[in-house]
DNA sequence: CCTCTTTCGTTTGTCTTACTAACGTTGGTG
DNA sequence: CACCAACGTTAGTAAGACAAACGAAAGAGG
């Protein structure tokens, strides 16, 4: 009856939580991601960052100097949202905010040397996250959950987007 | 270069998002949760519920007549979340609390018929989201990704508690 | 029996993420 | 020129997670 089941230190920590949840995928996943985002929290915390700051920050640094809107569409965010992250970053001096010569209603993002810095500090704080958060999947699980994830990922993001 | 990488629809997806994230194990598992949390928020809300709800709902039936700070931890809740969610289904007719004689600091809180009825409408409702969520994956695929995620969330949740 | 600590229910409030609605400005199109 | 779409911005909301404090009650240790 549970010879294929769970191993036994899996039943000890989930034996009070309702079968129905320890069975459905969405709340295994939306439970981790509290997890998740608890350790990348602590991660960003230190260096008085948070997730917003983080995906901004990344997205200048990979498609350069871009309008705001294009940075919401990047990092998957709000325009609303990305005024006030990029407000914070500004106040911060990781960004600076200049006004689009050719299009008055954009304005041009670009990342400062602090906002280098920065993202550099993110992503050492960061790996670690990482790493505590898979450490207890062997390599190859850890790629076949990367892809599955990435997978089902960019389903969502493509039916939702049409 | 990339024969081993990601399938050609994935990166039309993703090829707007930073690399970075794409091969963040942490931002995959938070993006996807919100996709998560949505489909099932969606469901919920059609029976005017809502998650918190349905895991007071779900403890309760598999648990019985339990104490609203029991009820907490198998639903992973905080005290005094139970308290607004506890009112709210009482409200609704679909639950009851009464202190409990032998410990006057509890409440004991039991299911009603409508309590029942209403958990059944939300696990249906639930068991269609959990389609649509890993609609894109393989039957073995969608195995593996179950085991993986409750092997890390018991990994997490236990560490945590210690 | 009397402290000391713990548990319980409750209230209040904060943080992060996500999202909606509206507004004025500006660009582009028919 | 009229109309619609995009942009930045402000304001507000909802859900979930969580911290701090309170009085009341139970339990433990001396």
């Amino acid at each position: 009856m549970d010879s294929l089941a769970m191993p036994t230190l899996y039943r000890e920590v989930m034996e009070q939580t309702p079968a129905r949840l320890i069975e459905m995928p969405s709340w295994l996943l939306t439970q981790l991601a509290v997890h998740a985002h608890r350790l990348s929290a602590e991660a960003f915390a230190e260096a008085g960052a948070r997730g917003y700051h983080y995906r901004i920050l990344s997205s200048l640094d990979e498609f350069g100097v871009v309008s705001q809107a294009e940075l919401g569409r990047h990092s998957n965010m709000d325009r609303s949202d990305v005024v006030a992250a990029v407000n914070e970053l500004a106040e911060q001096g990781c960004l600076e905010r200049t006004p689009d010569p050719d299009d008055r209603r954009r304005n041009l993002v670009s990342l400062t040397k602090t906002g280098e810095e920065q993202l550099r500090r993110l992503d050492r704080a960061l790996d670690k996250a990482q790493e505590s958060l898979l450490e207890p999947l062997a390599a190859e699980d850890r790629a076949a959950l990367t892809r599955m994830l990435g997978q089902l990922l960019a389903h969502h993001q493509r039916t939702q987007r049409s």
